[in-house]
DNA sequence: CCGTTGTGGTACTGACCGGTAACACCTGTA
DNA sequence: TACAGGTGTTACCGGTCAGTACCACAACGG
């Protein structure tokens, strides 16, 4: 057993401590829920202590908050990278998005969108993590009508609402039943969603 | 202070503890959580004492599992009702599933499906409540395969999917951003999603 | 050279967790 | 009356929880 030895990520590297733990924390609290975790596992994992974690995380709770909003923005960051491989395309961009979507859901480590885990980790409604959860699905749903709209398709807040309330039941369905052929089963509906906004009337 | 002191159910009454434990096991298991609530305070809340409970249940891994069971067997019971409600009339029970379904969204006491909470909150795989879960989940989309082809609709599994995708995706995202109208969205997108496969050539 | 800053290590607090032992009690029954 | 089973009460176990005090050390810049 060497001197610095974590779970997962052992990181004797020059990556500050700061970091180090905000990765290790967004793997066991997604993995394991957020309440499973307790803040020494992530300390060691991460290899240090649970005194640098609060000295860079006023709480559980803000650490908690803190890990959201580092998911929320690598989702973000996921959907403007499409923006920039499908520039000026819009139908392209959800089309991709949905395909993403559609891939996670026949992977075996996925858990689900980790905000929402959550939300339903979390019912408290005065916790940090509840401000994060809500503006990111909110901006998550506008991203979605934004795009149908620009694609021309009829209905585009109704439309995208059709295909987030799918794909949210989708990915609680991969943990609460199972993922065999799901994907592919949510994406033909998409398709015939989308179709039917595109032909309407 | 009373001597027999519960938080929200003060059972002096002449229910045996078991039931009266069950049923603030549910009521609390619920409204906060499952991890988030101990054995004291389930016991304390029953007006009954920790002893009592492990005289009922082997740990609180299997209260959970019988909270579970208890979810399940009020869901299954409501759609037998449904059925007795409108015999010969799959469509008219189908209608009147998804109705309940858009009242709970509106209900701000409404935390999702318990069986996808707990899907949620406890991802072991060894832990007995997955087999309740999955079972669950799986009768239920079963019932609805059945109602739909029953109803003569088109593609009654594919139908069947939506609809139920939809719901789930619904009872967790009135969780995590809101559920201001999404009662009548969701039953606005479920009627066009039956009229769909009615209308299919 | 010193002092500061960030980090790691250890030990600790007080509360709570799930789970158990031992005993008093109450109620029904024979 | 006497016994028995289910229940309530108290105290306890070892472990873990979030959070903190204190000190040692290493790197840095003056």
């Amino acid at each position: 057993m060497t001197p610095s030895s974590g779970v997962s990520a052992e990181k004797a590297e020059r990556i500050p401590p700061r970091a180090r733990i905000l990765a290790v924390a967004r793997e066991l609290f997604y993995r394991d829920g957020i309440r499973a975790v307790g803040v020494d596992a992530i300390a060691e994992a991460a290899g240090t202590n649970k005194m640098t974690l609060y000295r860079h995380f006023a709480s559980k709770d803000e650490l908690v908050a803190d890990y959201l909003r580092e998911s929320a923005r690598l989702a973000t960051a996921g959907r403007d990278r499409l923006e920039a491989e499908h520039p000026g395309d819009p139908l392209a961009q959800l089309r991709g998005w949905l395909a993403r979507m559609a891939e996670r859901l026949a992977n075996a480590d996925e858990r689900g969108c980790p905000l929402v885990n959550a939300a339903v980790e979390l019912p408290e409604k005065t916790h940090p993590a509840r401000r994060v959860i809500e503006e990111f699905k909110t901006a998550e749903r506008a991203w979605l009508v934004r795009v149908c709209r620009a694609s021309g398709l009829r209905e585009p807040e109704l439309l995208a609402d059709e295909l987030h309330l799918l794909l949210e039941g989708a990915r609680v369905t991969a943990q609460s039943v199972g993922r065999d052929g799901l994907g592919e089963r949510v994406m033909r509906m998409c398709d015939a969603l989308i179709t039917a906004h595109a032909e309407k009337r």
